[in-house]
DNA sequence: GAAAATAGTTAACCATGTTAATTAATTATG
DNA sequence: CATAATTAATTAACATGGTTAACTATTTTC
């Protein structure tokens, strides 16, 4: 007989409220002919200084495909196939590194820039009415309480 | 150019807090033979109190796979499948409903009891030491947080 | 100059998800 | 009460997103 738990119970929150982000980013990204994975490729290309993955790892240079691979903490070879779309609809190119014939940089067409920038004013607009009850205060201890969590989760090895 | 933005920060983190999560958890179903959305079903039909389903779903009778659907939020057919898996494992068992033979209600086995309480303990510990920082009203706080998201996505129809 | 490491691709595969069509049982209705 | 509509579940065909393992090509290291 199981029992309630607040520890399970904002587990669950969290798994609830990402889903259901995910199918409204789902339903967004869909009306410009993308998918959500593109989406978040697209804004990482772009920098979007708001991904976590910025904060540990300043980018220079024109990002390579291995640092998408960690950036979205999956295999290079799902990156591949990502890219590949994303090639194919022009709204990505791919060029070798002329210090090292190893390394591709990618960076966003024009077409891909255009397409961040329309969709940029579509999230804020939905972002803005999803947290106009918050204040500022609000959502910077929301965001510290998922830091702290997430570092307990590097520090320590919880999975035994 | 992207700018930084509060609001845009906030969905990164959860998002990946969530993505880390379920990687942690893939680790700890793994142990046990199953995937995380097998654990999922059995936890919904343990009656797991936590899972935000049941506040608005309580539940006097063993489940359908039509619930499961609604309480995951996927396709029928899809629950199908999920099934089929746990019932082939034996952790399952399906039965006609006396009163309505279209239906057809789902219970765990004596194997899948003893499993969701075997893995009800590695779940405690890793969730204690995951959220040691915390105070209980911390905790509340954050899931309060979440419902006033979850409430106002299911108000406004935030997508156009 | 050979061995090791790095970046990327390809191929074969699995899990999870979908929609559309079908079967069977129950409920509503004219 | 017979027929139509609804409901629950399944099946089949398919898309997507992910994996690992094997391979090629290029640099780095020793």
């Amino acid at each position: 007989m199981l029992k309630k738990n607040l520890n399970a119970s904002v587990i669950f929150h969290v798994i609830k409220l990402s889903e259901t982000w995910k199918r409204n980013g789902d339903a967004i990204t869909q009306q410009f002919g993308i998918t959500t994975q593109q989406w978040l490729i697209l804004l990482l290309l772009a920098k979007d200084p708001n991904i976590l993955y910025f904060k540990d790892n300043p980018q220079e240079k024109p990002m390579m495909a291995k640092e998408l691979a960690e950036a979205m903490n999956v295999s290079r070879a799902n990156i591949t196939n990502l890219l590949n779309v994303l090639i194919r609809k022009k709204l990505v190119v791919q060029l070798e590194d002329i210090h090292d014939k190893r390394r591709k940089r990618l960076t966003l067409t024009e077409a891909g820039k255009k397409l961040v920038d329309k969709m940029e004013f579509v999230r804020q607009e939905y972002n803005k009415r999803l947290f106009a009850k918050f204040s500022k205060a609000d959502k910077l201890q929301f965001t510290e309480f998922i830091d702290t969590c997430l570092q307990a989760m590097r520090h320590d090895n919880l999975v035994k």
